[in-house]
DNA sequence: TGCTTAAATGTAATAATATAACAGTTGCGT
DNA sequence: ACGCAACTGTTATATTATTACATTTAAGCA
């Protein structure tokens, strides 16, 4: 598995990908698609930083008020329970996920810096930490995990996180 | 690397040999070891399970009133930073180090029941991120590995996590 | 078609987790 | 004893997340 987010790329294709495989997902599992949900998936999709649900609220309204909390959590619960966006534990924010409709177990580098993540794929990282558990008895049903350090693009001119 | 916590030991073993370990690498390497810093350590040590910051201020204030927020937070960033006790992301919550001098990468299994948290080691579980992450001239410093699931002693009776 | 019901949304209140800021105290080397 | 750095005490507040319940929407079906 390739892993992207931090190299330039044409991010219109991720884009448009991401709303088609996520419209293709849901019409083929019955699942409702109300412009909300669409709303807050467009919203971590427009870029590989990962986004908290503030910031969620804050853009849904552009215009007039901020909806409350629960609108964010609700929609962006959503997506996480369906596959269709990651939370990411250690900045409480999460990111569009780039695998729709594929099972996987993703692992997530972090720049620290500007936030921005790259989802890959942890299944061959974990191999010998299923064999401990399975010695320990103990019953494997999700992992976490995220790699935190520091991307090409920060690197190069290391300074203030300016976002 | 073995697994420890699931299964039945002698937890007297682990809070002598950790009140030691911390006392002697404190010692050895400077670090003041006050009375608070103990006792949040001890905290820590009493089990296996995560315990969340406001617990442990709740502890703490065993008698009289609760001392606030950053006493907890303040002792637990001094444990976290030298290598004494670690965060579990998932649970916002903290486990005293079962190896403490020793650098490591740990990796940790979370029962979602009791909260009981064993600490084993990511090394080898990362080799293939490690050269993930290189390909993509991403610069690891730290990890956060954290696998969910359920222990052998919650499998057995499954009900309501009484916490 | 219109009824039923489950799902989705709107909204207020509040809980849980975490940090900023600054004043006071203590321990330690000189 | 002095001065500095580390540690502690305390107030206020920021950030993240959930509970609870009323209302609206929409899909399935008599």
């Amino acid at each position: 598995m390739t892993v992207t987010g931090f190299q330039h790329h044409d991010h219109q294709a991720c884009v448009t990908d991401g709303l088609e495989a996520l419209g293709r997902f849901c019409r083929q599992n019955g699942l409702r698609l109300t412009p909300l949900r669409q709303a807050v998936f467009q919203i971590l999709l427009s870029s590989h930083r990962a986004v908290g649900a503030y910031e969620i609220l804050h853009r849904l309204g552009a215009r007039g008020l901020s909806p409350p909390p629960p609108v964010a959590y609700r929609h962006l619960d959503f997506l996480v329970t369906n596959g269709f966006a990651h939370r990411i534990e250690k900045l409480n924010a999460f990111i569009a996920c780039m695998h729709i409709g594929a099972a996987h177990d993703p692992a997530f580098l972090i720049c620290r810096n500007c936030r921005t993540v790259s989802e890959t794929d942890s299944d061959a990282s974990m191999l010998a930490l299923h064999h401990r558990a399975s010695d320990a008895d103990f019953q494997i049903e999700s992992s976490v995990v995220e790699v935190l350090g520091i991307c090409p693009e920060c690197r190069g001119h290391e300074q203030g996180n300016a976002y």
